[in-house]
DNA sequence: CATTTCTTTATAAAATCTTTATACTTCTCA
DNA sequence: TGAGAAGTATAAAGATTTTATAAAGAAATG
C-alpha cells in the first residue's frame, strides 16, 4: 500500500511543524502551506488524499478557503480551530468539511479521525501487481496466475519469484539469490539454486526447456524478464 | 430523494425521545432501540442510513456491539457517549466509528455532522452476504448455510470464517489469523488452528478431504475462495 | 448435571526441502 | 574444431517439516 499523502494548511509554524513531525511518523507523506491561498494551489497540484485546515488563517475567511477547496475536491477535510462555538461548527460541516476538531486538540484523537476518514475514501485499492507477459502476481493476495491460471508456489519458489521480479531485467548473482532467499550460510550451495529455477520454470514458463521469463546468465545468476 | 433512515441505540428513555423529535422534525425516519441486542437486530432488519449508538449501554460494552455492527454495516455510525477520554474515542473510531460526540453534545453540531455523514456514503450496498459455491454467509444475521441447510458454528468458527470471508482471495498467515480470533498471545498456536480449519472444513466443504473453499498454502497460512 | 465447546495430545498423511545422480550446455584452449 | 572442463538442468529418492484428523480430557455454558 502506498502511503497516503496529507496535506496540511496552518499559520503557525509551530504547529505545522508538530503535526509535520507528528504525521510522518505515523507513515504519511506531509505537504504544508502556511496559508489558505498557497494552500489551494498545493492541493490543486498533488491532490493529497485529506487536508487538515486551520480556520484561522490570516489570509481570508477559514469558511472560503474550505468552499473554494470544495468546488473540485472531494477527499476529506478536517478542520483545525480554536473557535468551538456550533455555529462556526456547523458552518464548517455543511461547507463539505468532514470533522471538526477544536484545538487544543488530542494527537491520539485526531490521528484515529484521520486514520477513519481515510480508511473509507480509499476506494482506489491500488494492490502492487507484477507482470511479465502471461503471469501476474500479485502482492497483496500473494496470488501467482500464469494466464489467468492459478499458480501454486511453495515459500520459497514465491521467495526467489518476487526477489526476481523485483529486480526486473537485472542479472542477479547466485551469491546474491542464496543469500536473500535462503540466508547467508548458503550462499555456496548454487545446487540448491539450480533445482528451484527449475521447479520455478517448470511453473510459469510455456516452454521450460526454452525459458523466457527467467533467463539464464551463464556463470553470473539469472534474469527476470517482464515482456 | 428519499428520508434517511438513522437509527438511535441508546438506553436513556428521555435522550432516546429527544433525539426522535429533533431528527424527525429534521425530516428523517428515525428507528429507536433500547439496547445493543435490540439495535442489531433493527440495523439488520431496515438498514439505516446511519446509526447513533450510545457507548454506555447496560446489556454489552458499546465498542463490542459497534465491532459486531461493523462486520456488515458499512453505513456511518456516529458515537454519542459520556466518556470523554482518548483512549475510548481512539478505539471507537478504530473499531469503525465514523465520529464520536462527547455528551453533552450541541444539537445542532450532531445535526451538521449527520448531514456530513450523510451527504458522502449513501452507497446503497445490497445484501452483505458472500457465497463461495453452495455455501452462503449472510453477515447481517450472522447465519451461514450450506446448499440451504443452514450450518451451525460455534463462535470461534463463525469469527474465523467472517475473517476468511471478509479476505476473499488473499492468503491469510496462521499469525494474522492466530492474532485475530484468538489474540496476541496465541500467535505461535498453530496446531490450534488446523484443529478448528479442520472442524470448518468439515461443516462446509462438500468434500473436506479435498477443499476448495479454504484452501491451505503450506507454510505460510490459509486461502478463502469465493466462486 | 448434561451438553457443548475448547484445548491438548498423538499419529498418520501430505507437502516441501535437501541431496544425489546423471544428462545436457556452454566455454576453453590445444 | 573438438575434447575436456566447468557450469547448468532435471528427475527422483530420502529426509524433514508441515498439515490433517481423531480422540480424550478440561472448561465453559445453560
Amino acid at each position: 500500500m502506498n502511503k497516503a499523502k496529507i496535506l496540511v494548511i496552518d499559520d503557525e509554524v509551530q504547529l505545522r511543524k508538530l503535526l509535520d513531525i507528528t504525521l510522518q511518523s505515523s507513515d504519511y507523506n506531509v505537504l504544508l502551506a502556511a496559508d489558505g491561498r498557497e494552500g489551494i494551489v498545493i492541493a490543486a497540484n498533488n491532490r493529497p488524499d485529506l487536508i487538515l485546515l486551520d480556520l484561522g488563517l490570516p489570509d481570508q475567511n477559514g469558511q472560503s478557503v474550505l468552499k473554494k477547496l470544495r468546488e473540485w475536491y472531494t477527499n476529506p477535510i478536517i478542520i483545525l480551530s480554536a473557535q468551538s462555538n456550533e455555529e462556526e461548527i456547523v458552518m464548517a460541516l455543511d461547507n463539505g468539511a468532514n470533522d471538526y476538531l477544536v484545538k487544543p486538540y488530542r494527537t491520539g484523537e485526531l490521528m484515529a479521525r484521520i486514520r477513519s476518514l481515510l480508511r473509507r475514501g480509499s476506494t482506489d485499492d491500488l494492490n502492487p501487481v507484477i507482470t511479465s507477459g502471461a503471469i501476474v502476481i500479485d502482492l497483496a493476495s500473494r496470488l501467482v496466475s500464469n494466464n489467468g491460471v492459478p499458480v501454486k508456489l511453495t515459500v520459497t519458489e514465491y521467495a526467489l519469484l518476487i526477489l526476481f521480479a523485483r529486480n526486473e531485467g537485472r542479472v542477479l548473482t547466485h551469491q546474491y539469490l542464496l543469500k536473500e532467499v535462503w540466508g547467508n550460510s548458503y550462499i555456496s550451495q548454487s545446487q540448491y539454486l539450480r533445482v528451484f529455477i527449475a521447479q520455478l520454470r517448470k511453473k510459469i514458463e510455456s516452454d521450460p526447456n526454452r525459458p523466457k521469463i527467467i533467463v539464464t546468465e551463464s556463470g553470473i545468476g539469472y534474469r527476470f524478464v517482464a515482456s
